[in-house]
DNA sequence: TTTTCCATGTAACTCGTTACATGATTTC
DNA sequence: GAAATCATGTAACGAGTTACATGGAAAA
C-alpha cells in the first residue's frame, strides 16, 4: 500500500464520515481487512499529514472523561485531491499487480461516464495482455515457471471478468445513484 | 517482495544455474517481469548476504578484459534452506494477498506429494473464503466497497481455479519428471 | 563520438513496522 | 483486581529505492 493509496482511502472514509484516529484504523482493520492494511502509527501519521497539507481539518473533541478525540473532516482541497488520487490509482499499472483494492472501493464517487471509459481502457489493456500471455511461446523455464505464469494469466482473466462485470454494474446503478450515496457502517 | 521471497527466488535461479548479480538481476528483469521484481543494490545485497550466511559460494571470475564477475554458487546450506523457504511460502497467508509467484515457480522443485498437499490446503482454504464471502451479507458500506469485494471474490475464484489445475497438473508431470529438471534460457 | 552495455557497488534518503509510553475507564 | 478498551502518539530499528560512482568495451 502506496501512500496515495492510504490518503484515498482515508479521504474516501472521512468523505463519507468525520471520525477521528482511533475509530477509522479500527473500522478498516475489523470491515476492510480483505481490502486494505494499515498500522496504527501509519493511521495516525497519515492523518497528521493530510492536516498538514490542508486536506482535513482537525477539531478536537472529548466524550465524557475518555481521552480527547481528534476528529478529522474532509475539507474542499482534500475533496480534490480525493478526486486526483482515484483518477491516477486507476491509471496504475504494475508488474504482477492490478487495479488496487483501495481504487475500487471508491469507483462510485467518479462520474459514472468517466469511471466507465477508465474502466475499458483497463479492460482492453487487460485483453491485451491476455492475449500476450496465453499462447505465448514458453522459454523452457521449467514447470514451475509454467505455472506461475498459468497463475499469472488466471488472475488476468478474472481481472477482465471482474472489469467487465463492474462495468454493466456502474452502467445499471451509476446513472440513477448519485455519488456520495455510500454510508458505511458504524456501530456508534 | 519480502526478504524471504528474494532469497528464495535467487537460490532458486542460481540452483539452476550458477550465475552473477549483473546477469541473474538482468535475467529477473527480462524474463520474470511479470512474476518478480527486483532492483539491482537489493540483487547484489541479498547475493551478498546469501553469501555471508553460507548459503552460497562466491568465485571471481575475469572475462577478457571485461570487469571481473562475482559468480554464486548454492551450498548444501543454500539447499536446505530453498526447500525451507519454499515450504515456508506455501504457508503465508496474507490479507489480499494469494500465494507468491515466486513460491509458484518453484514448485517443481518439491516433492510431488508434498506439493500436491500443500495445494490441496491451500484450495480448502480458498473455498473456504471464498464460501464466507461469496453470499456475505455485505455491511452497508455503499458500491464501491462491494466492487472490492466482488474484485476480491473475483480473483478468489481464480486462485481456486488455477489451484486446482495446477494440482491436475503438478500430478500428471510430477511423478515422471523429477525435480531439478527446469532449465532456464541465456542468451549465453 | 556518443551512447549503451558490462559489472559492482556506496550513500543518502524515505518510509513503515515494532515496541513502548501514557492514562483513564470499563468489563470480567 | 486484572485485563481489555479507548485514544494518541514517540523512538528505534530495519529495509528498500534513487541517485551516484567507477571504468573499460562495444555498438551506433
Amino acid at each position: 500500500m502506496t501512500a496515495d493509496e492510504r490518503a484515498l482511502l482515508l479521504l474516501g472514509l472521512l468523505k463519507t464520515q468525520r471520525s477521528h484516529g482511533y475509530e477509522i484504523h479500527d473500522f478498516i482493520e475489523r470491515n476492510l481487512n480483505r481490502i486494505a492494511d494499515m498500522r496504527k502509527p501509519t493511521a495516525y501519521a497519515t492523518l497528521d499529514r493530510l492536516a498538514r497539507e490542508g486536506l482535513v481539518d482537525v477539531a478536537t473533541e472529548q466524550v465524557g472523561n475518555r481521552p480527547p478525540r481528534k476528529v478529522y473532516t474532509v475539507t474542499a482541497a482534500g475533496e480534490a485531491r480525493f478526486q486526483t488520487l482515484l483518477r491516477e490509482g486507476l491509471r496504475v499499472t504494475e508488474p504482477i499487480r492490478f487495479l488496487s483494492n483501495v481504487t475500487v472501493m471508491f469507483l462510485d464517487k467518479l462520474p459514472a461516464d468517466e469511471a466507465a471509459r477508465a474502466l475499458r481502457d483497463r479492460l482492453a489493456e487487460c485483453r491485451r495482455l491476455l492475449e500476450l500471455h496465453e499462447g505465448a511461446p514458453r522459454h523452457d523455464t521449467g514447470l514451475g515457471v509454467d505455472l506461475a505464469l498459468d497463475h499469472y494469466v488466471a488472475h488476468l482473466r478474472a481481472e477482465c471478468a471482474w472489469l467487465e462485470a463492474a462495468i454493466a454494474t456502474l452502467a445499471q446503478q451509476g446513472p440513477r445513484a448519485r455519488a456520495g450515496a455510500g454510508r458505511r457502517a458504524r456501530r456508534t
